[in-house]
DNA sequence: AGCGAAATTGATCACTGTCCAATTATTTTA
DNA sequence: TAAAATAATTGGACAGTGATCAATTTCGCT
């Protein structure tokens, strides 16, 4: 066929994008697959890869939205004034994750094939969560120590994301965890005081 | 066929494991197959699932066999009775990790299908490195904070984990890091030195 | 109406894990 | 030793997957 009269090329990927997050959310990466996509949108497995390329880019697509949601949610928290904004950055980090637990997770079940480049738009989208989380350690720090929010940043968000990895896999429960979310706010705290903040 | 004369039930197992083992370091969770593990060692399809029960239980094997290399490396380095003990826990942590990329992802990539349970020898072996990194925490922690040790260590470990992590998915070299274990030994000293040590 | 460009299809291919009836080898029994 | 019972192994069948691309259909335009 050709062109669908209630389907610009730019509506359809759109549409593709939002069905496949919804699946995302319900069935997690393992689950996830193109020709279901397809199936609940009426188009065909073909559509799906002219107009995404492949299921990898597709997956990253998905997963870039994700990216956005979360970091849109945490901008909100911090954007309403809370007095204690390194306890909502921790917090709102969490929360998503454990809302959205299969499009969390898929983030970083992805691994991209050999050879594909991350497109640019995904590496401005991550460097903008860490951008927050500089943004906020420079407010908490002694100006004449600024210089080494950028690698605190990254520290502490590996440092967050590890507890919250550790949470949403069950691998805390398994070792009796019962506050992931308080360990990683203590653990951050613990650094930005060595900070001098 | 019956029984062959070369290999009795437990080598058969033994057999498979290691030639599993084997091909999940070479591609990685993504493209380890049962298939080709069966066709490396010479035998059918069927025989793998008659052994293994399923493509699941399989990858747990594999993944416990790993953990077992992992737990042992580590304690190896530290049974060299090193001045700095929680260094070489640091070091020995993401070395293992560095120089089998590939198995140390698979233990996490791999997620239980609902209502799978993790075999109980599997829960003690998660349990002992935690239980090696507490030990070396009481080691380094005045005596009256040894209570802590147990919910420090599960923190820790999850804090050396997102680092780790981190840096072998290329997500810290995309940030502008540079040495992720050196960030990690400083996370982990800060929280030592906060809790007393 | 006719044309060319764009969009869409779905059969086909090679692969996966799972299942299980049939087959074959080994042990045990008579 | 021969027959029966047990154990191990096979590999075809099935329902999926992502990828590919020649053929088809529909659209906008003249």
């Amino acid at each position: 066929m050709g062109r669908r009269s209630d389907h610009s090329r730019a509506e359809l990927e759109a549409l593709i994008l939002a069905e496949g997050h919804r699946l995302m959310a319900e069935v997690g990466y393992a689950r996830f697959s193109a020709r279901e996509v397809a199936k609940r949108i009426g188009y065909s497995i073909g559509t799906i890869h002219n107009v995404f390329g492949s299921h990898n880019r597709l997956v990253m697509a998905i997963n870039s939205h994700t990216f956005t949601l979360w970091a849109e949610a945490m901008r909100a928290r911090l954007d309403a004034g809370p007095a204690d904004r390194i306890a909502v950055l921790v917090e709102s980090y969490f929360s998503f994750a454990a809302e959205n637990p299969n499009l969390w997770m898929a983030i970083y079940d992805h691994r991209l094939p050999e050879g594909e480049q991350i497109p640019e738009r995904d590496r401005e989208q991550r460097a903008g969560l860490t951008g927050m989380v500089e943004a906020e350690i420079i407010r908490v720090l002694p100006p004449e120590r600024a210089g080494r929010a950028a690698a605190l940043a990254r520290s502490l968000v590996a440092t967050v994301h590890g507890h919250c990895a550790f949470a949403l896999t069950g691998t805390f429960a398994l070792l009796g965890e019962e506050d992931p979310m308080g360990a990683a706010l203590a653990r951050v705290r613990e650094t930005l005081a060595a900070a001098g903040g």
